[in-house]
DNA sequence: AATGTTCTGTTCGCTAGGAGACATAAAGGC
DNA sequence: GCCTTTATGTCTCCTAGCGAACAGAACATT
C-alpha cells in the first residue's frame, strides 16, 4: 500500500477517472505501487525538460501544464485534474517535455513511478487505451487553446478558465488570485481584474482577495466562447466517468 | 502493391519518415497496403468530426491542421509533411477530432486503411513507439503555436510559419498566397502583407503572386520567435530523419 | 493599534492589429 | 489586344490590450 494511505483514509484511487475506469484486474496489480502525495499550491511537479521519475494521478487538485518562455512571458497549454494524469510523456516516449507542470490548486495526487507505469502500458491493454484516449482528449484542449489565445478576449477566456477548472473541483467555488490567473492566461494582471470586474457587476461571479465564487453558472456558460463546449463536448466522448471537462 | 506506384515511379514510401524508420519486417509487411495518393492543394484530408478511413503519410506535401469556428474564423494547430502521418487520432482511440487537416501544399501521401493501421498498431511494437513519439512533436508544436498566438507578432509567427513549411519541402521556395497564409495564422490578410513586406524590404524572402521564395534563410531565422526553434529541437530529438522540424 | 504585505481597482498613454474601403498590378481567357 | 479575375499594397478609423504608475483595501504580524 502507499505509505500515505493510513493518514488520509477519505482518499481511495478510484478518486482518479482513470484509475477508477480501469479492469479490477489492472487495477489491483497498480494499487499496492500507487501512492498518495499532496500537491501543494505552487508546486512544479516537473520542470521543462527535466526527468519524470513518477506520473500523477490527481484526485482533488488541479495541475497547470504551462510554457514559460525565455523573457518570463508565460501561457498556459492545458489543465489537469482527476479526469486525467500529469506526465504523458513517459509512455508516450519522449520521457520529457518543454512545458512545466504547476500546480494550481492544492490537493493530494496518486504517483506513480514511471519504471512501472512503462512497464503497465505494455503489458495492460485496457491501461493503454485509456491513457492514449486521455492523451487525445488534453491534445484537443491544447488545440482550443491555442485558437482561444488567437480569437477571443480576455473576459472569454477567463470564462472558458473558470469553467475548466470548476470541472475539475468538487465546487463552485475556487483559491486563486487575479495574478495567477494572468500568468495561465498569459495576459496582464490588470486585464484580469477588467474582465473579473465585468463578471461580477453582471453577477456571475464573487472576487475576494483570491477566493472566486460562481454565483450563476448557466449565465457563465452563456457567456464563454464555444472553446469551453469544445473541449467538454471531446472529453465526455472520450472519458470515462462523463464529468471533467 | 498500390495501384499509382507504377504512374509515379520517382516515389518510394521511404520518403516518408516514420515508414523509412520502421525495422524491414514491419516495413514489408505493411508494402502491400500502401497507396500512393495524390494531394491536390486545398483538398480536406478529414472534416472536424468526421470518421478517419484512411491514415496518410506524406512525401512530398504538406497537411496543415485547422480548427474552424462557428464564425467562419480560423487557425493552424500544427503543420504536417514527410516527417509525420495525418490521422493520429486513430491509433489514439478517439476516432475523429475536432480539426480539419487541408492539403497546404500540393504533392502525394501513401495511405494506409484504418483498419490495418488499427491491427499494426496493436502487433507492432515499432510501429507503436514510433507513432506515439510523432505525436508527442505534433503536441509540442500544437503546444507552441498556442504561446506563439499569445504573445509573437504576425511577423515572427509568419517567420516561423515559413521555416516549419519549408522544414518540410524539399526547397526554400513555396506557393501560396497571402490570403491562405491569413488564414493559417488566423490573422488578417493585410496583416501578412505588412509582415511580409517588412521581410521582403529587408532582403530576406521574395514574395510575388503566391510563390515566396526564402533569400536569406539564416537571417529569417535570427528574426523568428523561439517557438521554431523549441519545434524543431523537440522534433529532431523525437522523431528519426533528422530532418524535420 | 501600528505596520508591512498582498491583493484589487483605476488611471493615462501607446501600439498592434482588426474592419473596411480602395488602388494597383499581374495573370489568364478569349 | 481587351477584360476579368486574382493577388498585393495602402489608406482610414477604431478597439483591445499592453506598460507603467499608483491608490486603496483587506489581511497578517507583532
Amino acid at each position: 500500500m502507499g505509505k500515505n494511505l493510513a493518514a488520509s483514509p477519505s482518499f481511495i484511487p478510484t478518486q482518479n477517472h482513470l484509475l477508477a475506469a480501469l479492469p479490477a484486474a489492472d487495477y489491483q496489480r497498480l494499487l499496492p505501487d500507487l501512492e498518495l502525495v499532496p500537491l501543494p499550491l505552487g508546486m512544479a511537479v516537473y520542470e521543462s525538460g527535466g526527468r519524470l521519475d513518477y506520473v500523477y494521478f490527481p484526485t482533488d487538485c488541479i495541475v497547470s501544464l504551462l510554457y514559460v518562455m525565455k523573457d518570463g512571458a508565460s501561457a498556459e497549454i492545458a489543465v489537469v485534474g482527476h479526469e486525467g494524469l500529469v506526465g504523458i510523456a513517459l509512455f508516450m516516449g519522449g520521457e520529457s517535455t518543454p512545458s512545466r507542470a504547476v500546480v494550481q490548486s492544492a490537493g493530494y495526487a496518486y504517483r506513480l513511478s514511471s519504471k512501472i507505469l512503462k512497464r503497465e502500458f505494455e503489458q495492460s491493454h485496457p491501461l493503454q487505451h485509456l491513457l492514449l484516449r486521455y492523451t487525445q482528449a488534453l491534445i484537443t484542449q491544447m488545440a482550443q487553446t491555442a485558437v482561444c489565445n488567437r480569437h477571443h478576449s480576455v473576459e472569454q477566456q477567463l470564462a472558458r478558465w473558470l469553467l475548466l477548472s470548476l470541472d475539475r473541483l468538487f465546487s463552485n467555488e475556487l483559491n486563486m488570485t487575479q495574478e495567477l490567473i494572468a500568468n495561465m492566461l498569459g495576459v496582464r494582471r490588470e486585464g484580469v481584474t477588467e474582465a473579473a470586474g465585468k463578471l461580477q457587476t453582471a453577477g456571475l461571479i464573487h472576487y475576494s482577495r483570491g477566493h472566486i465564487k460562481v454565483l450563476d453558472r448557466p449565465k457563465l456558460e452563456e457567456r464563454v466562447c464555444e472553446c469551453y463546449a469544445v473541449v467538454k463536448r471531446e472529453s465526455d466522448r472520450l472519458l470515462p466517468g462523463r464529468i471533467a471537462a
